[in-house]
DNA sequence: TACCAAGGTAGACAAATGTATACTCGCCAG
DNA sequence: CTGGCGAGTATACATTTGTCTACCTTGGTA
């Protein structure tokens, strides 16, 4: 395992991947998006939209699922990072126009609170504008048909929930009685909603605005329920 | 349109259709809920699965998408009563314990909620054990590759939500205060939540107990969050 | 120089699919 | 008895699919 000159280990994106692959890789995006479902595509009309021979398909992948598999880990490893930077962002935004004295409620601040949100809610769904089929196939293929796409999507799902959960106690924006596991809750609800509403986002563009202010609200509920009922010693924790 | 002997509508359930139909749609019950998913199923692999040769099929369908649309709404009335039948009962018991001077807060009865919330999330989950079909061809189509199947059971997701608002109104579950544009934007998320839990119910039993939990949790959350919100007037309506 | 492996193509094949036309059977009305 | 009709079947055919084997091209290496 010497570091050999042949080695040539991209150590960049994916640049130098045969064109093939990245062609059908497209292909399966552009297919999906619209008309069909990952697991269902077929392998020549994969190659049929890619302009490529039927069997350059298997220079590249085992089965359909295989191809399904690293679109899946592609478009995670497409939006985790992005994601998370976006929330830092809205995070600073936010604190920009902190003023000393709010009133506080349950240890929460809610102004504070609200902007982040909406910060937040707004960045994400210009993130969504931007990558459409990313989202689509996401949701569509974590409730679809094929156990291992479904089970690979379930794991992505998780680790959105848990960065998100960790941002909220980075930036301190749940007070810091609230149980970490709790946290980790709300995040994983909030993650699988917000997912759900970037469908409709996508799909209606003539509500995308009712859909962000929704989005909004719906995140705040939670966040002041988990609070005051977290204070109130109202909360029964999670039993894994 | 005369009430003609020889219009023998059947009146009760559907016990009169051609034995036929009934067989591809409970092939297609079957099918769907392991492997394939409603848009892609094929006409040949249905009509083997139901023990019948292709061509009965266009005797009763015209497309897939048509097949599939009869099963969404055969589903939809196979679900809808019950559920709303699952929440009355739920009340009705929750009602029976209910001592005279509870703890309000913000004008909910915090106990009370908590075991109106309980009653409803265990029937509705063994509900859902009764009916796992019905349920993963609910939260799979909904997102699925076909835009009429999508369309059709966002409706029938809607009339589920709408439903639920109802009843929560009706039943008191929430403080009069708490505007019912609010109820009803909380109902649907409720509702979505709940129908995606349920396929985490079906395809993880060693978790059931703590899905249960996680449903109860989350609910009471958004109620607690709903009203505190709404009495200090910090709910912003939804616009439509 | 010769070689060789990776990426891509060509052609062929059995199997499966959607659909059309034509046949059968039981039932009820006249 | 007969004729029509709903429900189901049989056969057939063009297309499409997944997969196999064989061939071509290219760039780097021995």
């Amino acid at each position: 395992m010497q570091a050999d000159a042949s080695e040539q280990q991209p150590a960049a994106e994916k640049a130098t991947e045969a064109p093939g692959k990245t062609l059908l890789l497209e292909a399966a995006l552009r297919l999906t998006s619209t008309s069909r479902s990952l697991s269902n595509l077929g392998l020549r009309e994969l190659a049929r939209e890619a302009g490529l021979n039927p069997n350059t398909f298997y220079r590249h992948f085992k089965d359909v699922d295989d191809l399904g598999l690293t679109v899946i880990r592609q478009i995670s490893t497409q939006l985790r990072q992005p994601l998370r930077a976006l929330r830092r962002e809205a995070a600073e935004r936010a604190v920009q126009s902190t003023q000393a004295s709010a009133p506080m409620l349950f240890g929460i601040d809610l102004q504070r609170g609200r902007r982040v949100c909406h910060e937040t809610v707004q960045l994400f769904f210009d993130f969504v504008a931007q990558n459409p089929e990313a989202f689509i196939i996401g949701v569509r293929e974590l409730h679809g048909a094929s156990a291992v796409l479904r089970a690979a999507l379930q794991e992505v799902m998780d680790e959105f929930g848990a960065d998100m959960a960790e941002d909220i106690i980075a930036f301190k924006l749940l007070p810091d009685m609230v149980n970490p596991a709790v946290v980790r809750q709300v995040s994983n609800l909030i993650s699988r909603n917000l997912f759900q509403l970037s469908l409709d986002y996508i799909g209606q563009p003539e509500r995308q605005a009712a859909i962000c202010a929704l989005a909004e609200e719906q995140i705040v509920m939670l966040f002041t329920g988990a609070s005051v009922l977290q204070s109130l010693g109202q909360l029964k924790l999670p039993v894994e």
